[in-house]
DNA sequence: CGGAATCCCAAGCGATACTG
DNA sequence: CAGTATCGCTTGGGATTCCG
């Protein structure tokens, strides 16, 4: 299966679209936002509670990118106390039904392996 | 001061998959590193030349860790010049079976959206 | 409650030179 | 070729405060 390679790059000079996907979900948060989102943890307080070492600051920065990159969106409720609620767009979806293997290779190694550096409660 | 730290947040008792995974191959690079690898791109300065912006002691770094993390091998060739190959080790596939999924998105987003800021071009 | 704005320090990372 | 070693700057991001 192994292709020849020249001196050329494999990708070039178009990226790799794996590179893209990285450029929108890559990091240390996104994909544990996308996915606690998809399961009901929709607000910003909630999201603190389950990413134990994550600071407001890179939660809101992290948010505010996911939603430039419109792979969620911002509903605010006009209340007191104010409320802001999280949700997935359709890209936001697709995107994570791409994570989900990930999150199913974890499934398969956590008998084997133990985590080092974050412990994340889902 | 009030430093109170709660155990049971910090080490809650089901840990998330998603974060394992992250835990491995979390970053901006390691992802394009094992595709990489699966297309035979399998040398040090054959990676350096596909991954145009990382420098050598990023691609070291990383390269270090994932072999840590028993996602691929190194071999030593003693000869001259020295030559190490890289390849991938059964739990490394298994990875990047997970991880092809985001490939392919990548794909089907590279026609609607174009790269923003860490674009691995030339 | 959900952020934005500031301050600030150390880890992270790039660039370069050097080595087996 | 395939890395280490070293230096120095950049910036990620923690802590705190303030606002709608």
């Amino acid at each position: 299966m192994k292709k020849e390679l020249s001196n050329a790059l494999i990708y070039p000079p178009v990226l790799c679209p794996l590179a893209l996907t990285l450029d929108v979900i890559g990091g240390k948060w996104k994909p544990l936002i996308v996915h606690l989102v998809s399961q009901g943890v929709n607000r910003f307080s909630l999201l603190e509670k389950q990413l134990p070492g994550i600071s407001r600051k890179m939660l809101a920065n992290q948010l505010r990118e996911l939603e430039r990159d419109e792979l969620l969106t911002r509903e605010i409720f006009a209340e007191i106390p104010p409320r802001v609620e999280y949700s997935l767009t359709e890209t936001g979806l697709s995107l994570l039904a791409a994570v989900m293997p990930l999150y199913e290779w974890g499934v398969q190694h956590l008998a084997h392996k133990q985590p080092r550096h974050t412990a994340i409660q889902l």
